[in-house]
DNA sequence: ATTTGTCTACCTACTGATAGGTAGGTATCT
DNA sequence: AGATACCTACCTATCAGTAGGTAGACAAAT
C-alpha cells in the first residue's frame, strides 16, 4: 500500500474516532513512522487531506453500488447497514456524523464535498427503499425520502449515542429499523 | 448575569456550534472582553468548564421536569422536542451529539458526566412515552426504551445532518416522529 | 473614624507544547 | 537529468495553563 493511501486510511480512522479538529499531521506521521513534513508532501494542507478522505469514500461508495447493482435488494440493504456496523465494531462514528459536528470549523470545500456525499448516501438508500417496496419486500407509508432521512439519522446518531450507552443499544436500533422495514404494519 | 455564568453560556454555545476541541478560552475571553487568565480564575481547566456546562444542563433539566410534572403529557412531549427545535434555530447541535463525537478526546470525568445526562434524558423520554401510552394518546408497539432510543437518535442526528441538507428536513423528521406517535398504526 | 487584613475578580506577563505549514536539501529510481 | 518521496530544520500562531500582582469591596480591630 502506498504512503499516500496509508495517510488517507489513518486520517479517516482518526477523523471518525476523534473528529477533524482533534487529530494532527503529527498523529499520522507518528503512526507511519515518517516525518511531519512528509505528510505535507502528499497533502499540502489539512483541508486537502480532508478532501482526499471524502473522495476515497466516494470512490469506495461508487464501487460498492456498482458491485451490488444486480444483487437482491435485501443484500443491498444489508450492505447499507454494514457501513455502520463496521464503524461500530471499531467504536468509530461515520464520516457524515463526524464532519457534521465539525461543520462550521472546516473549509467551504469540505462542507461542499460533504454535501455531495450526503446526497449520494440518501439517494442510494432511497433507491434501495423504492426497489424493496416495489418488490413487496419492504413496508412503509412515509414518503420514501422521509423514510430515508429517518433511517439515516437513526444510524448516524446510533453510532454516537451508543459510545455512551453501549453496543447493545446499537444492535437494538439497527434491528428495529430492519424489522420495521420488512414486516407489514 | 455573573461572569461565571456568562462563561458557561458562551462555552455552551461554542461547544454546540463547533465541538469541544474547536473552541478555546481565547474565544470566550474575546467575547466577554476580559483576559484569558480571568477565565482560568473561574475554571482552572477546560475540563472544569466542560463539567460546569454539563452541570448547568442538569440543573435546567431538573427544573424543566419539575415545572412540567403536573402538565398534560402532550405538553411534556412538546418540551422534549423544543430542546432540539431551539438548538436548530441557532444552527447548533445538542450537547450529547457534540460530546459523543468528541467522546474519546475528553477527560473521563466529562465522559462520566455525559453518561449521566444521557441516562436522564432517556429516562425522561421513557416516562413521557409511558404516560402517553397509558392515557391512550401515544401509539407504539416497540419496547418503550427502544422507542426512546429511536426518537432520541433521530433528533440528535437530525440536528447534525440538516446542517448539510437544510432546516426543512429537520422539521420533516420532527413532525414524522410526532405523527407516528399520536396516530394509531 | 481610621487602619488593617482578607477576599473577589480581575490584570500583565509569561511558559511549554503543539498546531499547520514552509524552505531547501538528499537518496533512489527511471 | 528529472521526478519521486522522503528528510532536517525551521516558522508563526495558538493552545491550555501558571505566577504573581492589583484595585476595590467589605469587615474586623484599633
Amino acid at each position: 500500500m502506498s504512503t499516500r493511501s496509508e495517510i488517507i486510511r489513518i486520517g479517516d480512522a482518526l477523523l471518525r474516532e476523534r473528529g477533524f479538529n482533534a487529530f494532527s499531521f503529527s498523529d499520522i506521521s507518528r503512526a507511519l513512522q515518517i516525518r511531519n513534513a512528509s505528510i505535507h508532501y502528499h497533502f499540502p494542507t489539512k483541508t486537502a487531506l480532508g478532501l482526499a478522505i471524502i473522495a476515497e469514500y466516494e470512490e469506495r461508495f461508487a464501487r460498492l453500488r456498482k458491485s451490488l447493482k444486480d444483487r437482491p435488494v435485501m443484500e443491498k440493504l444489508e450492505a447499507f447497514f454494514n457501513v455502520y456496523i463496521a464503524a461500530k465494531e471499531e467504536n468509530k462514528i461515520c464520516l457524515v456524523g463526524s464532519l457534521a459536528t465539525d461543520f462550521y470549523t472546516v473549509d467551504a470545500e469540505i462542507q461542499e464535498a460533504l454535501g455531495n456525499i450526503v446526497q449520494q448516501v440518501l439517494n442510494w438508500l432511497i433507491s434501495i427503499l423504492e426497489e424493496g417496496k416495489a418488490q413487496g419486500r419492504f413496508f412503509f407509508n412515509l414518503p420514501v425520502r422521509t423514510k430515508a432521512l429517518m433511517i439515516t439519522t437513526n444510524m448516524i446518531a446510533a453510532l454516537q449515542l451508543t459510545r455512551i450507552t453501549g453496543k447493545k443499544d446499537f444492535k437494538e436500533i439497527k434491528q428495529t429499523l430492519i424489522n420495521e422495514l420488512i414486516h407489514k404494519q
